[in-house]
RNA sequence: GCCGGUGUGGCGGAAUGGCAGACGCGACCGACUCAAAAUCGGUUGCCCGAGAGGGCGUGUGGGUUCGAGUCCCACCACCGGUACCA
């Protein structure tokens, strides 16, 4: 034998082999040399930044990370093993409310808690043989990293995009906090799933609408690297729409009010107006009301605001409303149009009115026939869009000639009697000059002409709302802002950065709706810095998705004091070229992170407009048909599956389980299979007898061809994320080398020993413990780790001789052996001479034969 | 409602328009063993047949093609996103 065995790998008296030794032997290795430290600039290799979303350490890893952690794993040693320079980094996201729950619970400091398992996470990537750049990494929650969110806000502040402003948000009466949009879930608090209610608060947003275009826009670049799924739901999310603002006059008002409408184009059918309760507007108009009017609209108000998202989400829920006894002006025809007050108007998108078109829309028609408004019908949809133009006799006034007599198809779908709004395609009527001309050229063509008239313009309307970020809790970054005496509100001078949190000693944690912050008397007071007068800090801390908005820039230089990252390792570095990570964040945390990376561009401090280049979505872990968590408790420990069956076993068993993107049930996944399969593997290496400068082009070709098609085959399924094919294939190869050792060419031939050593480069993606184990039994030093991808040699890859299939009338009749390079001709003569052929025909005769050599011939015989 | 996705053995899943079910789990049979575990070998889509062989088969119905799991049309089921967004 010309391996020694390992001494400190004790080796089971059955031929297995211990799996946790060898484990901890290798994590004692790297742990000394330190093996996957990203390079400098010295490296001439290119550059690949590999990141998973960071984990947030609440208690200890469980199987959805063991999940997205080998997925990042593989994709890292991959690129290594192709030569990259390869940034790999690990961080926490360790601010945030299970810290202060768990603290508030205990009485404790959420410090203490978090940093503890922020410990624990460290241990267990270690044992998962994770192959990270230890030396960068952060949390969020140390002062010089939130410096940084603080210096970032600053930033924004500056630019007018961070701004306070009253409005009603989302409050979660649970949590007794304030929430994102984002982070409320079919009306629920994401967190905890309590109803979401509607308060009026002044709070911080960050403006990420003013991005909204570009956030859109952008998402082409991304088209094809990031999964179809996220690149629609952010679509949809920003929710664009095209149409015109349109502005109306109020009788006894002075001013206009405008609408946004995606159809201009019905204008002429408006029959009503109708204000969102909640909104100034209504308000106003109410007051310059009769008594009687004020009176109903407060009760319908109050009535409104108690509502909680899910009551006021639910669908099929009748039209509520009041009228105000105001009129709007019709800006095209003069007509006057009854004002109401009514909740299906939502009073934060748009303009918090619009124009009621009830003949053209579901919603409008649907209030209308409620309390029985005209309908009038502008568009006729049952007219013929394409082709010409029908021609529309006017009378001297210009308005069309009915030209009367048959019941028009317009009858029998008029919206008032059918109750379904005319939505479609169709030709103008009823509409003035527009009579005639199809919904697109319509619009064109109001638009036009409110432009003209100085009553309206062409306008885009989102569905994305600011961001709001301020949160009436403890555990983040405190806000960097001095409300002074006067009323103004300044930021916190710069050599007075980080501002830390106070001691927890003494402060009330408990949700009373306001911020903790505010009971911190001594921290609280703090002076004006331009006129030296007492003033006060803001209470509130940062949604933690402020902090996971760039920290993947900070991992380019996590312990910089003097800035958040440097921009020259950045534009190096930078965007990450695969990120990694679960579909929960499709919108929250990828929108966020897309928005600050492009305020960083226009800051001119990165060079790249989006953050991502490539996204890998996993699906979940799932144990009983629902998601692994404490609380429902079915976790499957990771701790102790790190003992047994161990982390290589744990990791080979979830990537075989099935596609990255697919869910995953905890019951389908086989550790057992997995510790037979890297058993044999094992084996395998242990029966290769041959010294290392063994002349592989001496070996058994059958099996050198199953080793050089992997070798040809994997880099691209890894780059198609098909983990679980690879893994297949690797099973196919230890199955071949098995063979050829027991049955064939021996454990002497080259052959052997090189698919051995290709089966240990390739199995460092999925079980680098064992991968480095069967690189030292079979004679190296050094890790396989680093060991650069053996490319196959192309004329291992071309067949001599291949399967040919005959089908007659489409059903396979016969294979053929022949060799790969046969002509047509011949194949065909081979085909039909063949016995089967001749005896599937029975006497019929082939009408048409279609060749593919060397792979298919083709008869028909009709 | 709107937008998107997915339907393949008992199970997880493979399959550039060219032998469907790779690879594995499970099950069954056998070897080794006093026995069990581990390991090794074999069988395993369904139906008919002792066998050779034949028929059927990728949610359903149609279509394109010499040839369809794969492409097109319609439908059914399930899953995800979103939902009074003017």
């Amino acid at each position: 034998m010309s391996h020694t065995p390992s001494l400190d790998a004790a080796v089971p008296a059955e031929g297995g082999y211990d799996a946790y030794a060898i484990q901890q032997k290798w994590q004692a290795r790297w742990a000394e040399k330190d093996p996957f430290r990203a390079g400098g600039d010295e490296d001439t290799r290119p550059r690949k930044y590999v990141l998973g979303m960071f984990p947030y350490p609440s208690g200890d890893l469980h199987m959805g990370h063991a999940e997205s952690y080998a997925y990042v794993d593989v994709v890292a040693r991959f690129w290594r093993h192709r030569g990259y320079n390869v940034l790999n980094p690990i961080g926490w996201d360790s601010f945030g409310l299970p810290a202060e729950n768990a603290a508030i619970q205990r009485g404790a400091d959420p410090r203490e808690w978090t940093y503890a398992n922020i410990d624990q996470h460290k241990k267990s990537f270690r044992e998962y043989g994770s192959s990270y750049d230890w030396s960068r990494i952060l949390h969020t929650s140390d002062p010089g990293y939130y410096r940084w969110n603080q210096w970032l806000f600053q930033r924004l502040y500056e630019r007018g995009l961070a701004y306070r402003k009253q409005s009603p948000v989302n409050w979660c009466p649970n949590d007794q906090t304030v929430l994102a949009n984002e982070q409320v879930v079919d009306g629920r608090c994401e967190r905890c799933g309590a109803e979401v209610v509607k308060k009026k608060l002044t709070q911080w947003y960050f403006k990420i609408t003013d991005y909204a275009d570009r956030l859109l826009d952008d998402l082409n670049q991304l088209e094809g690297f990031w999964p179809q799924k996220v690149i629609r739901m952010q679509r949809n999310w920003i929710g664009r729409s095209v149409g015109a603002d349109i502005e109306f006059e109020i009788e006894g008002r002075e001013g206009r009010v405008t609408v946004f409408s995606t159809r201009p184009d019905t204008l002429h059918g408006a029959t009503f107006f109708v204000v969102a309760p909640d909104s100034d507007l209504a308000a106003e108009l109410a007051a310059g009301s009769s008594t009687a009017v004020r009176m109903r609209f407060q009760d319908y108000l109050e009535s409104v605001q108690r509502e909680t998202d899910i009551e006021r989400q639910s669908t099929d829920r009748p039209k509520t409303g009041v009228f105000l006894e105001r009129y709007a002006i019709n800006p095209v025809n003069g007509e006057r149009l009854p004002i109401w007050a009514a909740d299906y108007v939502l009073a934060d998108y748009g303009h918090g009115a619009v124009m009621a078109v009830p003949a053209h829309d579901q919603r409008d028609l649907d209030f209308a026939r409620a309390f029985d408004l005209p309908v009038k019908v502008v568009v006729d949809t049952t007219a013929p869009v394409t082709g010409a133009i029908p021609i529309i006799e006017l009378d001297d006034d210009g308005v069309p000639i009915d030209p009367g007599g048959e019941e028009s198809p317009l009858d029998s779908i008029d919206p008032a009697k059918t109750g379904i709004a005319l939505t479609g395609e169709g030709r103008m009527i009823n509409s003035g000059t527009l009579d005639g001309l199809s919904k697109r050229n319509a619009i064109a063509r109001m638009v036009e002409q409110l432009a003209a008239a100085g009553t309206g313009r062409a306008a885009k309307s989102y569905r994305l709302r600011d961001w709001l970020i301020s949160r009436q809790r403890f555990w983040g970054t405190p806000i960097p802002m001095i409300h002074t005496e006067d009323g103004r509100i300044v930021p916190v001078p710069e050599d007075q950065l980080p501002l830390t949190l106070p001691d927890v000693q003494g402060l009330d944690l408990a949700p009373k709706g306001t911020s903790p912050l505010g009971g911190a008397t001594e921290w609280m007071q703090t002076v004006d810095p331009e006129t030296g007068e007492p003033a006060l800090r803001d209470p509130d801390t940062m949604d933690t998705f402020v902090d996971s908005s760039w920290y993947f820039l900070r991992f380019l230089a996590a312990s910089d004091e003097t800035q958040a990252f440097p921009p020259r390792e950045a534009n190096k570095w930078a965007p990450v070229d695969s990120y990694i990570g679960g579909v929960e964040h499709a919108i929250l945390h990828l929108l966020y992170a897309r928005f600050i990376t492009k305020v960083l561009f226009d800051m001119g401090l990165v060079e790249f407009t989006e953050p991502f280049s490539s996204l890998i979505n996993q699906g979940m872990v799932l144990l009983d048909g629902s998601k692994m968590s404490k609380s429902k408790g079915n976790l499957v420990e990771f701790a102790a599956s790190m003992v047994d069956p161990g982390a290589d076993a744990v990791r080979v068993a979830i990537a075989f389980a099935g596609p990255v993107e697919d869910d995953i049930n905890w019951e389908d996944v086989s550790t057992t299979g997995a510790q037979k399969f890297l058993a044999r593997a094992w084996r395998v290496a242990q029966d290769v007898t041959s010294d290392p400068d063994v002349i592989w082009a001496e070996g058994d070709t059958a099996l050198r061809r199953v080793t050089h098609r992997l070798l040809a085959d994997a880099p691209g399924l890894v780059e198609q994320t098909k983990f679980n094919v690879v893994v297949a294939r690797l099973m196919e190869l230890v199955n071949a080398t098995r063979k050829a050792i027991d049955s064939g060419a021996g454990p002497a031939d080259p052959a052997v020993r090189e698919s051995a050593e290709a089966t240990a480069m390739i199995l460092d993606l999925f079980a680098p413990h064992l991968a480095e184990e069967m690189w030292e039994i079979l004679g190296y030093d050094g890790f396989v780790g680093l060991v650069p991808w053996r490319n196959a040699d192309p004329t291992l890859l071309v067949e001599d001789t291949v399967t040919s299939v005959v089908q007659i009338d489409g059903k396979v009749r016969a294979t053929l052996q022949v060799p790969a390079r046969i002509d047509a001709a011949e194949l065909e003569r081979l085909a039909r001479a063949d016995e089967r052929v001749v005896r599937s025909l029975a006497g019929r005769e082939i009408t048409r034969a279609v060749v593919r050599a060397p792979k298919v011939v083709s008869f028909s015989t009709h």
